[in-house]
DNA sequence: CGAATTTGACCAGCGC
DNA sequence: GCGCTGGTCAAATTCG
């Protein structure tokens, strides 16, 4: 869940990733044109990668703040053997990249926002300790849970 | 009972 | 033209 209400149409097996990748809507407006496609990553299975197509054409009210705590768990999942803080940062920044690079072509608007979030994120140190702790918390939660 | 999800069928594009 | 593959549809099913 990353703010917006998705529809879920489909899901296949691709051949290129072995895992089923899901095809999601936005189900808030019918008229929004925005799709999303949902799949493991290859390198790390732990890590879901969201790959958004089009803009919504309506109002996204939290989406934004949805949207890091979706970056949240996913560097929540996919850094639970790394130990230090900075290192989630870096990898949790790459990943965003990664997501939109498939997308530079189609939209523009929303890359500018992940890139300022992304940017705003990692120059407030502030809001950076408070994510570090909040991850670690979880990852050492985790890794009890995993452990015992 | 309505909305959301699941899942197989269907379709279009592409390479051989 | 045929088969493979990615994407979508829609009926059935599940869930709140």
């Amino acid at each position: 869940m990353d703010g917006y209400q998705w529809r879920k149409y489909g899901q296949k097996v691709t051949r290129d990733n072995p895992s089923p990748r899901a095809y999601f809507r936005c189900s808030k407006a019918p008229n929004c044109p925005v799709k999303k496609k949902v799949q493991k990553s290859l390198e790390d299975p732990t890590i879901l990668v969201a790959t958004y197509e089009g803009e919504h054409n309506h109002g996204h009210e939290k989406a934004e703040i949805s949207m890091i705590s979706s970056q949240c768990e996913e560097a929540r999942l996919g850094s639970v053997h790394v130990s230090s803080p900075k290192q989630i940062m870096e990898r949790t920044s790459p990943s965003m990249n990664l997501n939109l690079v498939d997308n530079v072509q189609k939209s523009s608007i929303q890359q500018f926002l992940v890139q300022q979030m992304a940017t705003s994120l990692t120059n407030d140190p502030n809001f950076t300790t408070a994510l570090a702790n909040a991850i670690s918390g979880r990852i050492l939660d985790n890794a009890n849970k995993a452990r015992f």
